[in-house]
RNA sequence: CGGCUGGUAGCUCAGCUAGUUAGAGCGCCUGACUGUGACUCAGGAGGUCGCGGGUGCGAAUCCCGUCCAGCCGCCCA
């Protein structure tokens, strides 16, 4: 006999058991359905792809973080680290067969050969949206209307006295051209670096992306002090959108300032017009987004009850992507939601819908000489659509079938011994109360159908 | 990559100044209960004490190594 295999997973890698799963898929089911109603269509693409192409756009550190390796034929791949690189490919391969603009969406996992810490996983799941061919700035708010859809959808189930509380922060990259040029900072890396310090500002507060920022040996004085001003006068939250952005655009003055201003203002009002509440939307100078790759708006949605996990869904107006497979570069606009975070807080707070069954009756088998009646009975349930699960043993005690409801937390039992037989009848078992009534077996699925 | 803490039953852990057959609670299975889960009672199954080596008459317990996990730092969204 050979030694049994240990079993263990890798590093960094999970399994999703039925009972996080069903919370899981129903989420992002809930998630697709609102993406569907904007129009956006479903594209998925391979796991494993030529690492050149993953590689494409991919920095020296990113590049680490990939898992890749040589096939059985020798060829260079790479499993995909992330989504959008994927997007372009499309777009650069199947170009004149597909409409522009072109709206898709796509979720499934991605790889990075990351550290794992907490919620940081080395597969993970990446939903994102994008928006790819047209430079309207209606796009960007459609953005952040399906941004609060689906915020609005995923906290569904809070209750009635607690009001669905998220707000979606946003910014545009422009405004830190604007303060790039006002501070007279001519090197790009250096840029880089302040915009960095202050994405982090909510992490390490004003005072630690000062200390960090007076750090940097490639700034001065001059460039210093712009920087403390604008972060100083732009930081108080509590003034109203049209004032801090007045207060910005007043600041920076330049062209390319009131450009992002008027951008950032155009961004808002069409949201507001689709439907987004205006409390929900909150313009913040401090927002920026680590990657570089954003040219224009950008934003960060957060539940305001679970500030402290960071936000749940992002994203922005980037430019560069389609380029790098093809000639003409495409304007584009997109939203990531961080799924895994997201379960994870609305699980904190209560509100996600936990199961760790896909059925919602079981039928018993009372005995050998009832299980055809209840085999027939569980198919008329299916027929009707619902979900019924028959006990799989026709000689088991009637109480191991109802511990298997039980455990498996199936909200109704069926029972149909000779007695209700008889009587053309079954028992209806509610397993949270235990409480049970007969129904006709005629008509049985339309009975459950208006309790489940 | 660096630092810290920890790995004992399915889970949470006790035992760790070395001393006969390694414990608890919860969970699981069976029965009391020949038509009914959750409560109660009785019984039962389940453990290479992470792995390897060392020192002892003797190691879950001490020493070294190693792997794994968690937290912090670094890096990164």
């Amino acid at each position: 006999m050979p030694r049994k295999v240990e079993p263990r997973l890798l590093k960094g890698f999970r399994d999703y058991l039925p009972e996080v799963m069903i919370p899981r898929t129903r989420l992002l089911r809930a998630i697709a359905g609102v993406f569907e109603r904007f129009g956006f269509e479903p594209l998925d693409t391979p796991t494993i792809e030529y690492a050149d192409i993953l590689l494409a756009k991919a920095g020296p550190e990113q590049e680490k973080l990939i898992y890749r390796f040589k096939d059985h034929g020798e060829r260079d791949v790479a499993l995909r680290y992330e989504l959008t690189i994927s997007l372009a490919r499309v777009l650069a391969q199947y170009s004149t067969d597909l409409p522009r603009p072109f709206k898709r969406y796509q979720m499934g996992p991605v790889w990075r050969a990351d550290a794992p810490g907490k919620g940081r996983y080395r597969e993970f799941w990446q939903c994102d949206v994008d928006i790819v061919g047209t430079p309207s700035l209606l796009a960007d708010a459609e953005c952040l209307a399906v941004d609060h859809a689906v915020m609005m959808e995923a906290q569904k189930l809070r209750p009635a006295d607690e009001p669905r509380t998220h707000v979606i922060r946003f910014n545009n990259r422009k405004l830190f051209r604007a303060l790039q040029e006002k501070a007279g900072i001519t090197d790009d890396a250096i840029m880089a670096d302040v915009i960095r310090a202050i994405d982090k500002l909510d992490k390490i507060g004003k005072e630690g992306a000062f200390r960090e920022l007076a750090a940097h040996a490639g700034l001065n004085k001059t460039n210093l002090g712009v920087i403390a001003t604008f972060l100083n006068t732009m930081i108080d939250v509590s003034m109203g959108n049209q004032v801090r952005l007045d207060l910005v655009g007043a600041y920076l003055g330049s062209e390319i300032g009131k450009l992002a201003c008027q951008e950032i203002a155009t961004v808002l009002k069409h949201a507001t017009e689709m439907g987004v509440p205006s409390e929900r939307l909150k313009f913040d100078p401090t927002i920026a987004r680590g990657l570089d790759y954003y040219t224009g708006t950008v934003f960060e949605t957060f539940l305001t009850d679970a500030m402290d996990y960071g936000s749940v869904m992002s994203g922005g107006r980037y430019d560069g992507l389609v380029g790098v497979f093809a000639n003409q570069d495409e304007p584009a606009v997109g939203i990531s939601v961080g799924i895994d975070r997201l379960i994870t807080v609305l699980d904190e707070k209560g509100i996600l819908k936990k199961s760790k069954s896909s059925a919602q009756v079981l039928v018993t088998i009372f005995d050998a000489s009832s299980a055809e009646s209840a085999l027939k009975l569980a198919q008329t349930l299916r027929a009707a659509g619902i979900n019924a699960e028959l006990y799989l043993d026709k000689d088991a005690k009637l109480k191991k079938q109802l511990a298997y409801a039980q455990r498996k937390e199936i909200p109704w039992v069926v029972i149909a011994g000779p007695d209700e037989t008889a009587r053309g009848e079954v028992t209806l078992r509610d397993m949270k109360t235990g409480q049970q009534q007969p129904a006709k077996v005629d008509g049985l699925a339309t009975t459950i159908q208006g309790r489940v």
